[in-house]
DNA sequence: TGTACATCAGTGAACGCGCGTTCACTGATGTAC
DNA sequence: TGTACATCAGTGAACGCGCGTTCACTGATGTAC
């Protein structure tokens, strides 16, 4: 009845071992970080034997790379759906709240995927190279930023806008993406612990402090 | 002649094999990050066998402890000096100069020292836990920041502050610490490769935007 | 100044561990006639 | 509807590797008399 395309049940059994063998994998670096992503263990967990693996993934590094291309999907997607869901731009207002609403959505989601974020902007794992794909899921993840500065500059001045008009979006988007990180990035890695204050709240000054920036 | 306390010849061939362990650790941990460190490949590249090592550090934990502290003493230390080297505090002008001299060396030494930054302020090492001391060190190095911030904040309404006062220049340290970071972190982890912008020149912007910051 | 002794750096063998990956194979499952 | 065949998931043994760490030991170095 349904129409699928080469999707044979044996074809439907692959595609639940592999999200099984992904789900432990998350499970795996959610605990001891992405150095420590060990096929043997994940075989283990799963009740086989690590060699069966390999009609899965092509490899270790294969899977990594899975992983980490789908954490950046992940959160493209999440930073464009709350670009998404604030309606229309045009409006300076409108562009200024889709841009909180990016922001909000950026960090619940690193608090929730911890080691997802650290995967994508966290220290390198070394001798891993990301593939090219990774950049330019960066770019998908950077443009509904740098289009709600643009939508936030623009109509003030339309048709002669002045030299320094969409690089001072890209600008803006820089600064916005850096201070966001600065504050996300040590909240997640535990160096706020013991201090005496809400980094929701820091959080949130600094997505003012560049939105409601009026230069 | 020299008066030396318990510094016999034996010491000091043991301090100097120590010293070239942990600079052997840098270099390996430079090439492959923090959990690459190998005694026993320490060991090989000193023309020694790996036990050996055990006359000179309790377990390789051990060593990497010393390496964080050391780290952090070491950026603590330019820290201080930066902040020291700026004259005397007092006046608004002088205080905004020192923050200028403690973040263009904290960059520097980041820049300098990426592996070390990274020890201290990336990604966590995992199954691995930073001692009591490194607390008291973090402290040393944010001290002077609030040192400059007071000092910028005091002079212009001496003794009844408002209840604002002194949490002020806390708060705009701790900004002033997580734009610093947000942009050192990102342009480490080579998260800005590729991009035509120059970070010293994003850097200094953030530098100015707490500093300069009149409110 | 010379000898006896204590200290201690370093070795080599061994332990148990875990890793990624290959290979020849068994046996179940789906497919074509 | 039933049989023959091809596909493919999974096994078990093995490879070579590197790790931290222990242990009993050799031999050189410094120290005390």
């Amino acid at each position: 009845m349904t129409e699928q395309t080469s999707t044979g049940p044996r074809d439907r059994y692959r595609q639940q071992v592999r999200s099984e063998v992904r789900e432990r994998a998350w499970e795996q670096i959610a605990e001891a970080g992405a150095s420590a992503l060990s096929l043997k263990a994940i075989a283990k967990q799963m009740g086989m034997t690590a060699p069966a693996l390999y009609r899965y993934f092509a490899s270790r590094d294969d899977l990594l790379t899975e992983l980490i291309l789908a954490a950046y999907r992940d959160l493209a997607g999440v930073v464009e759906a709350a670009a998404g869901a604030e309606g229309t731009a045009g409006t300076d207002g409108t562009a200024a709240a889709r841009l909180t609403a990016i922001a909000q959505a950026f960090r619940a989601w690193a608090l929730a995927n911890t080691q997802r974020y650290l995967l994508i902007y966290g220290t390198p794992v070394p001798g891993y190279k990301a593939p090219p794909e990774a950049t330019a899921l960066a770019s998908r993840i950077f443009a509904p930023i740098v289009a709600g500065f643009s939508a936030a500059f623009s109509p003030a001045r339309p048709a002669a806008a002045p030299p320094s008009g969409p690089d001072q979006a890209v600008w803006r988007s820089l600064t916005f993406w850096t201070r966001l990180h600065g504050v996300i990035s040590l909240e997640v890695a535990g160096h706020f612990n013991g201090m005496p204050f809400d980094p929701a709240l820091l959080y949130a000054e600094e997505v003012e402090s560049v939105v409601a920036d009026r230069r």
